[in-house]
DNA sequence: TCCGATACGTTATTTAGTAACACTGGCGAC
DNA sequence: GTCGCCAGTGTTACTAAATAACGTATCGGA
């Protein structure tokens, strides 16, 4: 992942506090870096570990606040099926991510909208919807 | 959920595994029973407690042991947003169930085949799907 | 009878996540 | 200005989730 497509990432996360009358903190601007940043999805403790050479004192509710703030304006998800977080660079139009990832270079790719099955059951209202596709990319597939 | 309900899929477990020529030892088959008879999602750590007034010394690792051993034969879902376990009483012709679960009295109902969005990347295969929605069921939606 | 495989017991540790409370600094009301 | 509130962070401590590693038992076949 290029450092300028994390850092227009940043730019459109910070327009996006503006917009909600949010505050992009430094723990918060930072831990998103890191997760934009990051080789695939990473895991809380590998975050507090990354954090930690630097700010020195932080503790699982530094990163765990910061990454719930982040996943709040939908600039990062949690890939639950690992206990991981990715980064989101795409539109944050909420509804809900679709994510693809490779289990061999544990690339993360995300779709949007889309999908969502028509098969509910009888009156079930669907208010949040995890998805994760687990197999390998075009890159890592013969 | 009733108990012939919950006995009928004991059976049909006992039929799969002799098909398979795999052993449903005591243990899994009360673990079996407990998913299958539980209000909702469980635990891992719930079936523990119900597991040890009853032999005593369960520990972590048997009711894992006994949850994988369930899962790879479909006979139980796990619901990777809750860290917790279904069972399953439908077909176990694999493929991944699509989980429905209401947050309000937690109810879990599950959809087989169906649904696999076409919106994959390009050259993507995939091996796993996660796939579950959290909402309101028809009993608990206005 | 011995061997190997499978299941289970046991100890310990690692990884994930949260509760609860204290502190600080900015900001508006008065 | 200063008082009081509040969002954000620091800190301690804990609960929950999962697995590693190794020992023991049991059973069926060579």
């Amino acid at each position: 992942m290029s450092r300028s497509h994390s850092s227009e990432a940043l730019d459109a996360a910070e327009r996006l506090c503006q917009e909600r009358g949010e505050r992009l903190t430094p723990i918060r601007k930072r831990v998103l870096e890191l997760v934009l940043g990051w080789d695939g999805p990473v895991k809380a403790y590998d975050l507090l570990d990354a954090l930690n050479p630097e700010s020195g004192t932080a503790k699982p509710p530094t990163v765990y606040r910061a990454l719930d703030f982040l996943m709040g304006l939908g600039l990062v998800h949690k890939v639950e099926a690992l206990n991981a977080f990715v980064g989101c660079t795409h539109s944050h139009d909420e509804g809900g991510a679709e994510l693809y990832i490779c289990n061999n270079c544990g690339s993360v790719r995300e779709r949007h909208g889309a999908a969502v099955s028509h098969n509910a059951p009888e009156g079930f209202k669907i208010e949040r919807s995890v998805i994760e596709h687990f197999g390998h990319c075009g890159n890592c597939n013969p």
